[in-house]
DNA sequence: GGTAGAGGGCTTGTCAGACAAGCTACTGGT
DNA sequence: ACCAGTAGCTTGTCTGACAAGCCCTCTACC
């Protein structure tokens, strides 16, 4: 395997898995095709077939496969390397890096305030908290792709938090403070009109809007996201299944 | 465990996971809270923990727990029972009814007429093959909640086919062929404009585009949707996690 | 010759018990 | 009051075995 211990942190399991996924897109297997039996890359990873279970089990919760009793395991016809996968949360950041693009981020507004009863309700705050509200849009290769409107809990930054020092991701901001938000409740509209966004950006544009409520492993919420991705300029994806 | 034999066909798995899950959706645990340890599942059930295991990697795949070593599984915040989860690949009319209003479909042109080219490449059919081409409003409670372009392949659906006893469901149509889709390759987009739909609808509306292959067990694939869905009458949700 | 049935050999699903490794909370020291 | 160590929980991985499902082939019968 290729990550083999440069991959820390991972579980076994999911540095199988991410081998798997990395032989799947580099088109190792035709969609229909059928993978190696669970024994046969036991034994090719030198691990346990319980390990190769989970890591199968991975890749079917993501679509990729399909796994019957007495069958095998099946490539199904899955989403391309170009799209971003909805299921997964990572930073736009990083998923616009991982398909090849250059990510870029421009800061418009950075500002400690108040928060609004939709933030209050939706971080579940108390009332007259606040919050750290920003304003940013997101950049591929130069050129936009999306304008957030992200919220943060003043109560999950150190007390003396200087707004000057915001720069890059949410999450890695989230991350220097200890917080990791590993799941995030989204919700899906259309919205379109010239009051969204700033600067470049097409006339009379669509906008695919994500309203997300990012948590960390307890639940609490820590951060409130609108996020605007103009149409066609950044692919979403998903598979359903069953 | 109550769906003890009544299940048959389904892994015992997947009858332990669907049997938390009706748990979960009672309320038996608090977002946040931890679940029982996989051992005390296991001893519940009477089942081995590699199963348990199994059906708590179902759970977490839907986004209904996070599990993490040393800590145990933790139910997250979850979509709420008003929204469709994109994840689950069902007929739009199930996902109305399951969600307690009642489901209603107007078919506006069902022809057999040569594929275009796009849905001849989405479809990977040969050049000149027919498809089932329908336009359709999906309702609920009377209101029109998306329109629908879908398009079936002639070669799945019997030579004595008559285009006049289509109704009801795409999924029911297809089933009822001997075929199934089980996994759907879906593209999100937002739209909007005039030219989208007919009948009643808001003035200057946008659209969540949903753009679908459906595929059958092997990968085939047996339908191409394209639908609109009137933003703000239906609310669409999905949990990510890492 | 053609067809239905039995069987073998593959596959995944489940079992059991064991140990490794990560996290929390308590305890005892400074 | 604070900090380090540790006990006791949790999930992750391993091993080897058997059960159960699917497909192909071979055979016996018509």
């Amino acid at each position: 395997m290729i990550a083999d211990a440069s991959s820390p942190g991972l579980t076994l399991s999911a540095r199988v898995a991410a081998d798997l996924r990395l032989r799947i897109d580099a088109g190792e297997w035709a969609p229909g095709e059928r993978l190696p039996g669970e024994h046969d890359l036991a034994a090719h990873y030198a691990v346990s077939r319980a390990t190769v279970r989970t890591a199968l089990q991975d890749l079917e919760s993501r679509g990729l496969t399909v796994t019957r009793h007495g069958l095998g395991t099946i490539l199904t016809a899955h989403t391309q390397a170009g799209q971003a996968d909805l299921r997964r949360l990572e930073s736009m950041t990083d998923t616009i890096a991982r398909h090849g693009r250059v990510p870029g981020m421009q800061y418009r507004s950075i500002v400690l305030r108040p928060a609004t009863p939709e933030e209050t309700a939706k971080l579940a705050l108390t009332e007259g908290e606040e919050v750290l509200a920003t304003e940013r849009a997101l950049t591929a290769d130069g050129a936009i792709v999306a304008f957030s409107y992200d919220a943060v809990p003043r109560a999950v930054l150190p007390p003396d938090f200087d707004p000057s020092e915001v720069a890059g991701s949410l999450f890695a901001l989230l991350e220097r403070y200890g917080e990791r938000a590993v799941v995030a409740v989204t919700e899906l509209h259309a919205a379109h009109g010239d009051h969204i966004g700033w600067g470049e950006r097409p006339p009379n544009v669509s906008y695919l809007l994500l309203v997300q409520v990012h948590a960390d492993p307890r639940g609490v919420p820590v951060a409130y996201a609108n996020t605007y991705f103009i149409e066609g300029r950044f692919p979403f994806a998903l598979v359903r299944h069953r």
